[in-house]
DNA sequence: ACCGCACCCTGAGCGC
DNA sequence: TGCGCTCAGGGTGCGG
């Protein structure tokens, strides 16, 4: 699932692909939840407009248009945002990746599930957005006006201070790992992320954010950018549906301590990661690391 | 103001 | 072989 680093990396990789390119066609599928500006519409105003740049506010990429209007894309769950000729078996169904030999997977081809496809007056690849839950959201700004959705995003997480988790908490009930979910705290943290901080910082995911001191607050905002940092600098996570945009998986699962680890041992103390539900989430921990 | 929870969506995986 | 059920979760919105 894409959380900051996966973003950022997209962000990082994608940006080349847009930025100078002008658009000539516009391809959606029809009206959906995912369309926060209707596909038709979208057409209208994404055609013959040149990408200026491409920027990230928390998990949401941000793309700048040369008439000052900006387009903004959420990944949500399974969104993947790539360049047209990537390869990739995550593009494929699990049936097809079981059957399929590696050196056999051929270029993948537009599918129901492919909403945006960006064609460009270079003749060069297109840019295309797949997404086959439909979490993800695009949206069209008018040039100078604002959303709400970027308003009540709190600080990158890349940027987190003890100091914010430490004000954002006190007097909260809510379990510590909410608190850091919370987007208008801190932008950027999701499940992986969470779980994997709450871990280094060594504090349970239940625990009453209005319990936490001042020094943990302080280790669970290094953590977080710690593991975000380290994240980005192995190409993001690939756990499920995430790709960037050529393809590449990341190899940052490969570093988890506690997320999706259930029944497997502590890699610090060996005791058996638990595995609970906290805030709807699925929540991993090591009931002796993390207090 | 704060908190918990239902909902949007589709495919995988499971039991029968 | 296939049906029906449950699960996954980011963000929004609503009821308590």
């Amino acid at each position: 699932m894409p959380e900051l680093p996966e973003v950022e990396v997209t962000r990082r990789k994608i940006a080349p692909k847009l930025v100078g390119r002008t658009i000539a066609r516009v391809h959606t599928t029809g009206e959906s939840y995912f369309f926060l500006t209707p596909p038709a519409e979208l057409r209208r105003r994404l055609k013959g407009r040149e990408f200026s740049a491409l920027d990230r506010q928390g998990k949401y990429l941000l793309a700048t248009l040369n008439d000052g209007s900006r387009l903004l894309l959420h990944l949500g769950m399974t969104g993947q945002l790539f360049v047209q000729g990537s390869s990739s078996l995550r593009l494929l169904s699990s049936t097809s990746r079981a059957t399929l030999k590696p050196e056999a997977q051929t270029e993948f081809k537009p599918d129901g599930h492919t909403h945006l496809r960006l064609a460009f007056d270079d003749g060069g690849p297109e840019v295309w957005f797949r997404d086959v839950r439909k979490f993800g959201k695009v949206l069209w700004i008018a040039p100078g006006e604002s959303d709400s959705r970027l308003d009540k995003l709190g600080v990158d997480a890349l940027l987190a201070t003890g100091d914010i988790l430490w004000q954002a908490s006190r007097k909260r009930t809510v379990a510590a790992k909410n608190l850091i979910l919370d987007q208008s705290i801190l932008a950027g943290v999701g499940n992986i992320y969470a779980d994997e901080s709450l871990f280094l910082s060594g504090v349970r995911p239940t625990r009453r954010a209005g319990k936490l001191t001042r020094a943990e607050c302080d280790a669970l905002a290094a953590n977080i950018v710690r593991v975000m940092q380290r994240s980005i600098e192995t190409g993001g996570s690939s756990i499920s549906d995430y790709i960037s945009p050529d393809g590449e998986d990341g190899a940052y699962q490969d570093e988890r301590m506690a997320y999706a680890r259930t029944g497997e041992p502590c890699k610090v103390c060996g005791t058996l990661i638990k595995r609970i539900v906290v805030g709807q989430r699925g929540t991993h921990f090591c009931p002796v690391c993390q207090k």
